[in-house]
DNA sequence: GACGAATTGGACAAGACTGTCCAAAAGTGA
DNA sequence: TCACTTTTGGACAGTCTTGTCCAATTCGTC
């Protein structure tokens, strides 16, 4: 049997029109998204996508490859999303407390809070049992990919002094915990800008008052 | 049309077996939770129950009512098993470290990384779009309800001086948080015994630095 | 305009699922 | 034993699904 990991490896140039690929891609990722992969049906994303649904056969093929593309693209744009935030992470400067919250915004704005990431998160939950390589290749690809590179970052600015860690990497899981902690995580709720603020501000602050130096006051 | 609180309020005292009945609800959670809404068939549940599946239309009804009694089944099962925990957050006492370890061993163990716990909120979230009173149900009648009676117990921990907490719901929040931070949340993983305590210690440190006294050592 | 490739809409078979109906069988209690 | 309730297995109609096939039509390009 063919892989998730297969049918998403082997990528041909697009044959037909590329636009309509698109169009069906983005489309299948709405559907399953909202109704999951059982519910979704291919009559309802060749509607969404305003295309036949024999289009999407001859584009993409069946209902797991066109599952595999969605994953792959999802994983992809949220992918580099992150470590497109995760290079503004602050160096040794001046306010570690105000950077870091203003990091933390970002964070949680672009990846944390992203639609498409979370969706993709579902959907693994979702599907990973069934498809045990679906969730292998996220954890690889994805997060798991990541997690490594901010730790270093926390680790760095240990060294510099900045703040006191004895484990990098707890304190990167700590870090993006308390940074989500106060972020409405229900199925429809999006957090707005002043949620996002506050609930970075407080993480931050709990945060640097665990592991910030001990002489240094948090303006926050 | 009736929703999903009408269909789970107005239990009726059971007509037939009911061992029958008992069968079918657990079988029921077992494939619901297994495969999803959609995913799972009657007759999948019957054969789960060993039961036919006349006798399901016969005893609960459809689909949906069937749904509705796993979701409360499950609501009340780990509602009473949050509660229970609860009562044993620490008072006053010596070891505050120690005993906020302890209790944060239990309140995973037993909440958050209770199987059907895990599955209920997986369900939730899955069909909280497609049934939004099922989700606003669960959010007042689940964790929601004991929110404030977390919140409270820190508060009470606070004026008795243990801890300096200006914001209790928020110091609360962060708790939680923290001693969930560090277990591991795939879809078919479990925490061992090991990861637990390693977790909850991880978690209770960085609170009580954060949050504990500035004079008081914290022993972990 | 003309040619080849892509797209479309519809029809189609095969299968799964829900929910109902019913007669036969099994269980229950007096 | 007898009457009553429950369960069972199967049949059934109706709907929805996937994936394929095909003729007609449109599109892109020369």
């Amino acid at each position: 049997m063919e892989t998730f990991l297969d049918l998403a490896r082997d990528r041909v140039p697009p044959k037909g029109n590329y636009n309509k690929r698109c169009a069906i891609i983005a489309a299948a990722t709405a559907v399953f998204v909202r109704d999951g992969y059982m519910g979704a049906s291919i009559d309802a994303i060749a509607e969404e996508a305003g295309v036949s649904r024999q289009t999407i056969y001859n584009q993409i093929g069946d209902k797991e490859k066109l599952f595999a593309e969605v994953v792959r693209g999802i994983n992809e744009q949220s992918s580099a999303m992150l470590v497109e935030t995760l290079a503004t992470f602050p160096e040794h400067c001046g306010d570690l407390a105000r950077d870091l919250v203003e990091f933390a915004i970002r964070l949680t704005r672009n990846c944390l809070c992203d639609a498409n990431a979370r969706a993709l998160r579902k959907l693994i939950e979702n599907e990973g049992t069934r498809y045990p390589e679906l969730f292998e290749a996220w954890k690889d690809y994805g997060p798991g990919k990541n997690w490594p590179a901010i730790s270093a970052r926390f680790a760095r600015l240990a060294r510099a002094g900045d703040i006191e860690i004895d484990d990098p990497d707890l304190a990167a899981r700590q870090f993006m915990a308390l940074i989500g902690a106060d972020l409405p995580n229900g199925p429809g709720e999006r957090a707005s800008e002043e949620q996002l603020q506050s609930a970075a501000r407080n993480g931050v602050r709990t945060f640097l008052r665990a592991y910030g130096k001990r002489d240094a006051a948090i303006g926050l």
